[in-house]
DNA sequence: CCGTGTATGATAACGAGTATCACTATCGGA
DNA sequence: TCCGATAGTGATACTCGTTATCATACACGG
């Protein structure tokens, strides 16, 4: 039971509960990213009996406290994925999976030129990109 | 009867009806974003007892052909946009659903910088931005 | 004008996600 | 250590957005 978890649980006045220490072991063990539905199987592994409703309940809750994160895509948009201490933005290979973190720089930049372009005041994005890392980029010629 | 869009639909191999013709009107007449079924609802304006399916259905052939492309929000996903000739970056106001174009400078400046970091080739990307436009941050304070 | 095959409307079906409720377990405080 | 308030859980009924079905209607090339 890592007291860590527990105390950025109890942090947000929620209870470390066994179910809930399952479906984050479950969350730690993905490499990639999953569904509610897959999320439910792999926490079943670790609390036997584990409800579907916990399954929800549980990825709402780490939603809103940030351990995971929508991923959109464009057939759909319900799967997720562990993200670290904070946001990041990340570019994902779709040819061996590698992720490459982009710098805040980056997007720094980036959202300042739109604010300035367009006048909004931005307080959320979404920003995935995909493409082929430099390896498989060669590989492919 | 727009020619141009049954010629746009019979390059498809789609037909240009009465229905289409109607949602297709009333894509063309929303100024933000909408959802299935504020787009039935002004649909059935143009068109008096168009189906709800009709306009699933209609919908779908629009995202496929590239007249509306969906909107990615936190909550959801489940609003459409209309998009012009091609692929556009939108900021969109949770205040009113307005949107407003990123210009391409913006992203294809960002997109290079992430390129040259990350190494990539990028391919696809998803990128929405939401906000509040400058009259929404205005009439809240 | 005709015939083929796509599109439509009504509605049943589906399914992901949510609400409900009685019961259980966590955890701060006595 | 025990207790009590209350958050969390499992089972399941339910909601509601979306899709499938099917008989009928219509677009459009000939």
């Amino acid at each position: 039971m890592p007291t860590e978890i527990g105390e950025a649980l109890a942090r947000h006045g929620l209870r470390l509960t066994e179910q809930r220490a399952a479906v984050l072991q479950a969350v730690a063990d993905f490499k990639g990213s999953f569904d509610a539905d897959e999320l439910w199987l792999a926490s079943r592994r670790n609390a036997a009996g584990l409800g579907i409703a916990t399954v929800y309940r549980t990825l709402d809750v780490l939603l809103r406290i940030g351990v995971v994160e929508r991923v959109h895509g464009r057939g759909g948009c319900e799967s997720f994925v562990a993200t670290g201490e904070e946001h990041k933005h990340l570019v994902v290979c779709h040819g061996c999976g590698a992720t490459s973190e982009l710098t805040d720089l980056d997007c720094e930049n980036f959202l300042m030129d739109v604010a300035r372009h367009t006048g909004f005041h931005l307080d959320e994005h979404i920003i995935q990109l995909h493409g082929l890392c430099a390896r498989c980029e060669k590989d492919r010629s």
